[in-house]
This record gives structure tokens, C-alpha cells and sequence, in this order.
DNA sequence: GCCGTTTTCGGCCCGACTGTTTTCAGTCG
């Protein structure tokens, strides 16, 4: 079982309980119950086993500390069995299509027996929706439509992907006259790693003109509502977008309501009410008095708080540190000294070794590390005798590029059995090992676990790369103890890498966090496979920040000579020289001569 | 169902928009 499925458990009864009419707060306890559960880093199956451990989490009293137990260890509980007699699942699902709720999925499954997308849509397209209480004609129609879009895809995008669309709307946004400030909200603000929606908040010119930019925009396919302060609209690509026009005195009060988190904002608001005041998306208020509007920072500082990033408004302690001034400084893109993790046309990269250091030098870094596959990966990658080869065309570039430090490394896999795919010989020859795992996703806990533990108590290795392997949306990644793995990495001085490829994001934000407090240090590379790629950096650095990291956590943003001391020197906690141990059986392949052209990147 | 310098009961965030209504429920964020 793992989190995010005893968080769907959780969601279902809440949407259940709600379509029963319930408690209100009961069903928000669910919910919440969800939230918390998902944000874990740990897996809550093993949370479970300990007394007294998922008690003490914000949000999990007895009755659903209880329920997770049943959950983890029987796939289920009695009250979702109860609940599944009279609601299936099925019809749950339902909720999940844009317009539809508990309450309108519950009379369709009352009154015409709907029970599934078919249903709903035979049903629809036969016009017999609008004959409901409280549907109509336009509901009918909203409901197609919402099938139609459900069935295009999940719907959430790659932050990456939402980034350029948002650059584009906002400045299309601040060219309307009158206009004084825009700026993209929600979970794009707070550097999600893929997002649901865009919120635009506007201030400046009339609500009209503002409002006749943004629906008119090319991008935008079809226009889901318009109003005075409010208009969404879903762009050709899917994307939902909501701008809202807000008075120039609130827009602080906008922007930190439309960032969210909601669940930060529900926090704030308390705070706000403990202190006999009020906030809302307009202002922080006493009674009739405006307190603080205008910006966020006036805001936090009038409910005692240290303004937040918006990267860690995820509830994961941000408050207390507001409070207490012990928010930290985050790191910044501008840091970073170096990126040390590419590829080459040697393996599956684009361009040659040469073309990819000027690209590296252009971008104003110190020192960059190539890292080309192993044999393991594919895709040509590199044996002991290739690995001797490119000593010399790594020295070749050296010398054309005398300003930046070049670090000869490599990709080395991670086999099955925690072996390194590369000789000890080999890897001497090198001054930077990454080694990743690209195989075997789906092995079990306990055996991924001692492979990854096996592989970084090699002495060779600096760093882990991409360390679960995840794709968002694609693959959810190797299954190891990531708490252990953490310990052992902090104990020998092995960084985690954080991959900005926008689809990896690996580690992930809940995973560095993690790995930080068990004493890891950290390195942000691109992972870049092409030139642009090179420019993918700022979204390992949003990983980073949102996992509350700092300059001094990671070690790519120390100059080379520090650098060069804080990594893990050879032989580290072993308390001795490098193993000398018998080379692995050198394959009897031949280096190739050739390679074949357009080599697929390997994942 | 959770929670507690307002504690073991009585609260629990709140407004906009839509569509169906004719004063408001449902949904969303």
C-alpha cells in the first residue's frame, strides 16, 4: 500500500460521507486525513507499525490512526466496505469530472441510476440530465464538455511545460492599459513540480478591458465563465487558467490568498482569528478596519510572521519558523557555480563534448562535470577501456577552455545486485562518479534496498544520481528505504543529486527535505542531454527550495577548491585507501568504431 | 473526526461564479 493509495481510501470515504449529507467537519477530517498522508515522505505503511507515530501527525487522530492501520495491512476498512454497499466506487469517480460534485453525482445515481462515464454520457447525450432538480440545460452541456476534457488526460501539466505559458499570459496581461502588476499565483507560484491550474492576479486598468484581454487571448480554446473579478478560461493545451482582477490596495491580500496552499491559508486565517481579526482575499481586517492589504509581507507582519516563500507555504512547519525567525534562506539559481551532470554525443546527448563545455562556459559557471552512461545504460555507453580513452579527450578540452574546470566523470549504473557497472580500474581514472539507477525499477523493497545501500558504499562514488529513478506522471520510481539510504549517504559523505529534468524532479521535494534532515548534502544538476536543456537548472533549484534547502546544503554553489574538499574524498569511511579489489570480468567487447546516429536518451 | 495559552465541548475559512432559481444550492479554489 503506499500513500498515495491509502490517501484515495481517505479521499473516496470523504466524497462518500459527503454525498450521504454527513457532518460537514466530518468529512473534512477525511480529507485533510488525505492531505496529510500524501505530503509524507516516509511511507505510511511503515509509520503505522511504530505506536504512537501517525497519532502525533497534524490532522490523524485515534478513529483514522485506526483506519490507516486497517488500510496498510487489510487494503481496506469497515467503513469504506460500508460505505461501497450503497455508493461504488465507481460512481466516486464521477466527482472527479469538472461541475460535478457529491451532491449532483449522488442525485445521478439516484434518480437515473448512473454509475459510471457511459452511463453519464448516454444519459446526457439522450438530454435527460436537464431534467433533474438542480441540473438544467447548461449543466447537460458542462457535463460533456467535462467528459470530453477527462478523456484527453490527467490533466495536471509539468511545471516546465506551464512556465512559458504563463510568461506569455502574464506579459500579455501587463501590455492592457492601465494595468499596474500581474503575477502568476498558485502552485506555479509555489514551484509545484507539475500544475492543476494558472491564477493570474491583476491589478491596475478597468476589470473589463482586463477581462476582454485574457478571453480573447489565442491561446485560449474555450471560456469557462466570465465575471466582474473573475474569468477562467481552458487553453488549447488543456491548461485551466483563472485571472482574477483585483483593487491595487489588495493585491497582496489576492496574491497570498490565490498562492495558496489552501491548507497554509486555512493556518493564517486562524491566526488571524486568534488575534481577533480576519483575513480574506482583500485584507487582513479588525472589524471594519483594514489592517493589511497591500502587500504580503504587511500581512504576515501584522499576524506576527516573517513573510514565506511561497515554496514552503505547504504546511510542513513554515508557520512555526515564521514565528520564531528561524525561516531559512534559500537557495537561490544564482548560487550555483556549476552543473555536474551531462551528456554527451559519446552516449546519448545531442552535441559533442566540446559544443556542450562552451554551452557550460557561456552560462557563466565555475566548473561543469561530464558524465557520459555505462555500458548497463545502452546507447553506447562506456566500458574501462572507453573510459581510458576519453582521459585524453576530456585533457583535449581542458585546454581549449582554460577558465573552466572540467571534471572527467561518469554515469556509472547501478546493476541488479548493487554492483557498479564499471571496473575499480575505471573508476580511478575518474574525478567524479555519479552513479544512478536505470533498470529493475520494480524490484522489491528489501532487495532494491540492499542494491542502492551496496552501490554507494563503493568508495569511488561522489554522488547519487536521479536516485529514485521516478518519471512524473510516468513511473513511479524504485522502491527502496529512502530513510535508510539517507542515513547511510549522510554517514559516507555520498550527495544526493536533485535532477531538474523537468520530468524527473529526483529527488523530489518531500525526499530532500528527508534526506537534509538525516544530515545529506546535495547536488542540483540538469542532467542535460542538449544545450537547453542546460537551462532546465532553476527547476531543480524550486525542488530545492520547496524542500527548504540552503546554499550550504548544496555543494555545486562552493568553489572548486572547496568543492574539491567537501566531496567525498576517496576511501571515505572506510578509514582506508581505496579497495584494491580484483576487477570485474572485462566484457570482451571492443570499444565500437561507430555508433549508430540518434541513439534514444536513456531513462 | 480533530483539536485545545478560548482544552474535553464546541467550534471548525470563506467568497465568486454559474445555473437554476426567484432567493439560493452546488461547485470550486
Amino acid at each position: 500500500m503506499t500513500n498515495a493509495e491509502v490517501a484515495r481510501v481517505f479521499t473516496r470515504i470523504a466524497v462518500m460521507l459527503e454525498m450521504q449529507g454527513q457532518n460537514p467537519f466530518r468529512v473534512r477530517a477525511y480529507r485533510e486525513g488525505a492531505r496529510v498522508i500524501e505530503s509524507l515522505a516516509e511511507p505510511v505503511a511503515a509509520m503505522a507499525a511504530e505506536e504512537g507515530r501517525i497519532e502525533a501527525l497534524r490532522g490523524i487522530g485515534k478513529d483514522l490512526a485506526a483506519k490507516i492501520r486497517d488500510i496498510v495491512t487489510t487494503g481496506t476498512t469497515e467503513l469504506y466496505d460500508e460505505l461501497q454497499k450503497t455508493i461504488p466506487a465507481e460512481v466516486v469517480a464521477l466527482t472527479e469530472l469538472q461541475g460535478l460534485g457529491p451532491k449532483r453525482v449522488k442525485t445521478l445515481l439516484d434518480t437515473l441510476g448512473i454509475r459510471n462515464r457511459d452511463d453519464l454520457e448516454a444519459a446526457a447525450k439522450a438530454g435527460r440530465l436537464r431534467e433533474l432538480p438542480g441540473f438544467g440545460e447548461k449543466v447537460e452541456q458542462n457535463v460533456l464538455k467535462a467528459l470530453a476534457v477527462a478523456s484527453r488526460g490527467s490533466g495536471r501539466m509539468l511545471l516546465a511545460a506551464a512556465w512559458p505559458v504563463a510568461e506569455t499570459l502574464v506579459a500579455h496581461l501587463k501590455a492592457v492599459h492601465g494595468v499596474k502588476q500581474v503575477e502568476a499565483a498558485g502552485s506555479l507560484r509555489r514551484r509545484k513540480e507539475s500544475v492543476g491550474d494558472l491564477d493570474i492576479v491583476v491589478t491596475g486598468g478597468s476589470s473589463e478591458a482586463v477581462m476582454e484581454a485574457f478571453v480573447t487571448h489565442a491561446y485560449v480554446a474555450d471560456v469557462l465563465g466570465r465575471g466582474e473579478t473573475k474569468s477562467s478560461v481552458r487553453l488549447g493545451n488543456g491548461l485551466q487558467v483563472d485571472v482574477r482582477h483585483v483593487p491595487a490596495g489588495a493585491f497582496g491580500a489576492a496574491l497570498l490568498y490565490f498562492t495558496g496552499s489552501k491548507e497554509h491559508n486555512i493556518e493564517l486565517r486562524k491566526i488571524a482569528l486568534e488575534q481577533g481579526m480576519s483575513l480574506n482575499e482583500y485584507a487582513l481586517t479588525k472589524g471594519d478596519t483594514v489592517v493589511a492589504a497591500r502587500t504580503e509581507a504587511d500581512i504576515y507582519a501584522a499576524l506576527g510572521l516573517a513573510w514565506v516563500p511561497p515554496e514552503l507555504r505547504e504546511m510542513v512547519g513554515e508557520i512555526e519558523q515564521a514565528r520564531d525567525g528561524m525561516l531559512p534562506r534559500l537557495i537561490e539559481p544564482g548560487d550555483l557555480v556549476a552543473d555536474l551532470h551531462m551528456h554527451t554525443d559519446r552516449t546519448d546527448g545531442h552535441e559533442s563534448i566540446e559544443t556542450m563545455v562552451r554551452a557550460v562556459a557561456e552560462r557563466g559557471y565555475a566548473y561543469c562535470a561530464i558524465t557520459d552512461h555505462s555500458r548497463a545504460a545502452g546507447g553506447g555507453g562506456f566500458d574501462e577501456a572507453r573510459v581510458r580513452q576519453s582521459v585524453d579527450e576530456i585533457a583535449a578540452v581542458r585546454r581549449k577552455f582554460p577558465k573552466l574546470e572540467i571534471l572527467h566523470g561518469l554515469e556509472v549504473d547501478i546493476l541488479g545486485d548493487g554492483a557498479l557497472d564499471m571496473t575499480d580500474a575505471g573508476l580511478q581514472l575518474l574525478d567524479w562518479v555519479l552513479v544512478s539507477i536505470h533498470s529493475r525499477f520494480d524490484q522489491p523493497a528489501a532487495d532494491a534496498t540492499r542494491r542502492v545501500l551496496a552501490a554507494i558504499e563503493h568508495p569511488a562514488v561522489r554522488a547519487m544520481a536521479h536516485p529514485t529513478a521516478r518519471l512524473i506522471g510516468g513511473r513511479p520510481g524504485a522502491q527502496f528505504d529512502v530513510e535508510r539510504v539517507f542515513e547511510r549517504a549522510a554517514a559516507l559523505g555520498v550527495a544526493m543529486e536533485i535532477n531538474a529534468q523537468p520530468d524527473r524532479l529526483d529527488l523530489r521535494d518531500t525526499h530532500a527535505r528527508l534526506a537534509r534532515a538525516k544530515g545529506c548534502r546535495f547536488v542540483i544538476d540538469t542532467d542535460a542531454h542538449s544545450i537547453p536543456q542546460l537551462d532546465h537548472m532553476r527547476f531543480g533549484v524550486f525542488v530545492a527550495r520547496r524542500a527548504g534547502l540552503t546554499k550550504a546544503d548544496v555543494l555545486n554553489t562552493l568553489p572548486i577548491a572547496r568543492f574539491r574538499e567537501a566531496i567525498r574524498a576517496p576511501g571515505a569511511a572506510h578509514g582506508k585507501a581505496p579497495a584494491k579489489a580484483p576487477a570485474r570480468a572485462k566484457p570482451a567487447v571492443k570499444p565500437k568504431a561507430a555508433k549508430a546516429k540518434a541513439v534514444k536518451q536513456t531513462r
